[in-house]
DNA sequence: TCATTATATAGAAGTTTGTCAATATGATTG
DNA sequence: CAATCATATTGACAAACTTCTATATAATGA
């Protein structure tokens, strides 16, 4: 994962942990309207005006979380003359899962 | 999973989801202190005043964001005397993050 | 170059959230 | 019952967030 943002370090009875990313990860998460616009880029690219179209919500509005969701490393975009292509970043997704796991649960990951 | 509020159906491009718990999640996860008290109650049950040794933050505060997590179904608690023990629900966590892997990392998913 | 289309940014209003001090509730003990 | 200890709740305040309107930037075509 390339996260723009730097990572913060921290360590809890022994246990290291990076915590920045899962926060950042989580804050880019817990919006209503940016998980819709991530539904609507999961599997397929939108450009900004399709997903403005889908979502109701205006322009600006759209392009702000698009903005946190790309800081975010949860969306990847292309320009394409006019128009910019987003869509979802899953490997990201998957692997802000995976460390909320290793963090959070831990005792429900295989290997113990 | 055992959400305390009402899930939220929705519907986007002939894939059902459930909306309401992963934003709860995501809230609940998205607050920097929040993320080290469960880290202290990762794998182990400890007592209000416990929380509050160890972070430093006012015993409302943390009571405030025990009620949070609690809310969402992430920590569970057991009275034992004057004193409260809270513990990390780690299957709440995985559950999540298995929700969150089905909704916006399909395609990174075994079977697709 | 000028006009048009698509997206991004700035600024403001309203809402939510995190934190604390003060207080209330609940459990135990003398 | 009164006193004490542990936790929860209330109320207030500041910071952060979401959304909008207005405006700026970028790309294209006449």
């Amino acid at each position: 994962m390339d996260w723009p943002s730097s990572y913060n370090e921290g360590q809890i009875d022994g246990r290291r942990y990076l915590s920045m990313d899962t926060i950042v990860f989580a804050k880019a998460m817990a919006d209503e309207t940016r998980q819709h616009i991530m539904r609507l880029l999961c599997c397929r690219s939108l450009c900004v005006s399709e997903v403005v179209a889908e979502t109701g919500v205006t322009q600006p509005t759209v392009s702000h979380h698009l903005s946190i969701l790309r800081q975010a490393g949860l969306v990847t975009m292309r320009r394409e003359g006019k128009q910019v292509f987003y869509t979802l970043n899953q490997a990201a997704v998957a692997d802000c899962c995976g460390l909320l796991m290793n963090d959070f649960a831990p005792e429900q990951v295989e290997d113990g």
